[in-house]
DNA sequence: CTTGGAAAGTCAACAAGGCTGACATAAAAT
DNA sequence: ATTTTATGTCAGCCTTGTTGACTTTCCAAG
């Protein structure tokens, strides 16, 4: 995955980690990493019957107890149909508790349940440790370069919205 | 996508890359960037009547010219049926030239036609542009840590694999 | 030279998880 | 009173992954 960086296509400036073989090799990183990232949560899901959905409804769940079905779409970026028909299960197997909400009755505020939480834990686990192995091996700079550039390959505007319903809560 | 670090949960070194936090907000990142990085490309292929899948093979051959079957799989890490129902449309639709081995007949050396490389010229351009703002906004610095990081994150053999199937070529 | 195994291709069936479109209900907002 | 919003649901389609079974061609080792 290292490569030299071509001899002759100097630019007159610092500019030669933009050159194409460079781009190449992020685009081909992004591919490889995020493969084996997502490998060792699908092997638990799979010996429990779920699949990837439902992993990123767990997480985000966890992460925003109490978050709305519509502010989780908006996370997701999936239809309705298709979300629902993970949180469906994930409800009737007792995992994530679905309550109307207080303010606006329209509204379903989810949770979960000690059940949800103990196989978030379990995902969560194993998803953390190939990244923290990650990070130890690569350090402390690296990782922060790591995050700028996955930042910035994000839209903006999906950028702020993340920001708004993730971070700040009101 | 910003967060302090927990207060109260120092080690005694400067660990503090590897806290919960940090971890979770690395792994949310892999998730969110994934999603947009790949983004581009699919409206592209949606147009043209293909998928991701088909991206894969079209950048792979361009990237080895006379690659194998096998090779291909062994990249792609999916199963022979998988990999046969995209590519036989793409040497049907004469976007990839499959041509008997010279020196091994079983094999099939795989190149990219003219229509192939103009299919995956645009598709890379997209991918790229979107690696290069990223990549310029952070910096030189950033993407060296961007690197590291991705690859400590590939299991160690599919990082042999790769080195091997897609570097040295004898 | 024969035979075993490797490379490639194919058929069939299934599953996950996206999608669209059409509707239904309850509750809030106007 | 009416319209809009939040949620849920049915039905059907597509892509892309899977397993299992089987064939043809060809290299290589006995």
């Amino acid at each position: 995955m290292t490569q030299p960086a071509r001899p002759g296509v100097r630019s007159g400036e610092q500019l030669l980690f933009l050159t194409d073989d460079q781009l190449r090799q992020g685009i081909e990183l992004m591919f490889f990493a995020y493969r084996d990232f997502t490998a060792d949560p699908d092997r638990i899901l799979d010996a429990h019957g779920y699949g990837r959905a439902h992993h990123r409804v767990l997480h985000f769940v966890n992460r925003r107890p109490g978050l709305t079905v519509n502010e989780l779409l908006a996370i997701l970026a999936v239809t309705k149909q298709s979300l629902n028909r993970v949180l469906r299960l994930l409800v009737e197997d007792g995992l994530v508790a679905s309550r109307v909400g207080r303010r606006d009755r329209r509204q379903r505020n989810l949770t979960l349940t000690e059940t949800g939480r103990a196989l978030e834990a379990e995902l969560s686990a194993a998803q953390q440790a190939r990244m923290r192995r990650a990070f130890s091996a690569a350090g402390p700079e690296a990782v922060q370069g790591f995050r700028q550039v996955l930042e910035q390959i994000i839209d903006p505007e999906m950028r702020g919205r993340i920001d708004r319903l993730l971070e700040r809560r009101e």
